[in-house]
DNA sequence: CGATCCCGCCACGCG
DNA sequence: CGCGTGGCGGGATCG
């Protein structure tokens, strides 16, 4: 009992004007801070709450109330977590979680299909372009499609009606967000490129720079991948080289999820990014975030291939079947139990969502993180051989 | 201001 | 027809 409550939504206000200004009354803050409802936040707080063990089977309805969110944002990091492997949808409002331990699988078949796909040639970097015409062109004949074989078959070569190559209508279904992530991702680990604007990847991904509109959908939905994408910090938000536009740097599968949360927690003992592929040959010198990465030194992405590397690592870590420590054991986390609640009490998910409230920076989150954290800071000084200087 | 992007209307399939 | 999905873009916030 006390599962979920039925009522959808405790939506206050709907249809005709939303002026929801708090109504006037003196108080004290007002606007609600979008950052705190961030699709990213969300995100880090969804795989905070399923990437526990135990964890098989996602309901949307669950997660969109412990949340404290709509279905529909559910949807969205759904969506791009599913483009990534972390997860798998089974049935209707039902999912597989699947971990990041899937992510580098996922990334491989990526690269292939990209690879094959109409996906090649993009050069980007910070020498300015003509960006005029040319170049666009791309999946403008014949979908991407994702899953090429790899699984059973389910996958029509010709779809009925128009045998015609080019489908334009193409799958109505997941015409984007899902699609569009896998795309972007391509866009990262088929070329080495390693940063791509915002607008050069909005170019690439839709071809039709001269469609205002349509680009301007499009680059939102690409700020809100990259905000999912970020949170599980595969990749980060920059500029370019000439720090003048917005842009995204690949980071890749540096391992577990760092637990960025907003920056209040752990503020400054965090980043320590890739364990691994010590003997990566492009291994780019990324500083921490203590401050800035203005790498003077970038070197210019000129060489291409040097695609080994990457199966490379997806091969380490498969082979190495290891679960990342502190989330899998995490043996008296949570007991259900309630013994009593003076300063640690159980994790009570059930509570996440206090109502309606912004529910994320809850303070039963910080807990779990701070036990995280520090689970994976013991964890993570253990696998860390190859760490020179970090510490005077 | 322009960059960022949250909200939720409403159009698609599918039972 | 209702329901689960999720495209899509207005317009509020942020920097």
């Amino acid at each position: 009992m006390s599962d979920l409550p039925p009522p959808e939504k405790p939506n206050m206000e709907l249809t005709s004007s939303s002026s929801m200004p708090g109504s006037s009354s003196s108080s004290l803050h007002h606007s609600y801070s979008r950052k705190q409802k961030s699709l990213g936040l969300l995100c880090t707080n969804f795989l905070a709450l399923y990437n526990r063990h135990g964890i098989e089977t996602i309901g949307l309805d669950d997660a969109a109330s412990k949340l404290g969110v709509e279905r529909r944002r559910i949807y969205d990091i759904v969506n791009v977590l599913e483009s990534v492997g972390v997860l798998t949808r089974r049935a209707k409002n039902q999912y597989t979680w699947k971990g990041f331990s899937a992510i580098p699988a996922a990334l491989k078949e990526l690269q292939e299909e990209g690879a094959k796909d109409t996906f090649h040639r993009f050069y980007i970097n910070e020498n300015v372009k003509g960006s005029d015409d040319e170049d666009d062109e791309e999946e403008s004949s014949s979908q991407p499609l994702s899953s090429s074989q790899t699984e059973t078959s389910s996958k029509p070569a010709s779809l009925p009606g128009q045998s015609s190559d080019s489908s334009k209508i193409d799958n109505r279904r997941e015409k984007s967000l899902g699609v569009l992530t896998q795309n972007f991702i391509k866009l990262f680990i088929c070329s080495q490129a390693t940063i791509i604007s915002l607008d050069e990847a909005a170019k690439l991904l839709l071809g039709d720079a001269h469609n205002t509109s349509i680009m301007r959908t499009k680059v939102r939905r690409l700020y809100d991948i990259a905000n999912v994408l970020s949170s599980m910090n595969l990749i980060e938000k920059t500029h370019t080289i000439d720090s003048r536009k917005p842009a995204f740097k690949w980071l890749g599968y540096n391992g577990e999820p760092t637990f960025t949360l907003s920056s209040d927690l752990m503020m400054q003992a965090e980043s320590k990014k890739r364990v691994f592929g010590t003997d990566l040959s492009n291994v780019s010198v990324k500083r921490s975030k203590t401050h800035d990465d203005n790498a003077s030194t970038e070197r210019r992405l000129k060489m291409k291939q040097a695609e080994s590397s990457y199966n490379r690592i997806f091969d380490a870590h498969e082979s190495r079947g290891y679960q990342f420590g502190p989330f899998a054991p995490a043996t008296s986390t949570y007991p259900t139990a309630p013994l009593e609640d003076s300063s640690k009490r159980a994790f009570d998910v059930e509570n996440l969502v206090s109502d309606y409230r912004p529910s994320y920076q809850n303070q039963v989150l910080k807990d779990l993180f701070e036990h995280y954290m520090d689970a994976w800071k013991s964890w993570y000084s253990e696998v860390t051989q190859t760490n020179p200087s970090q510490h005077h």
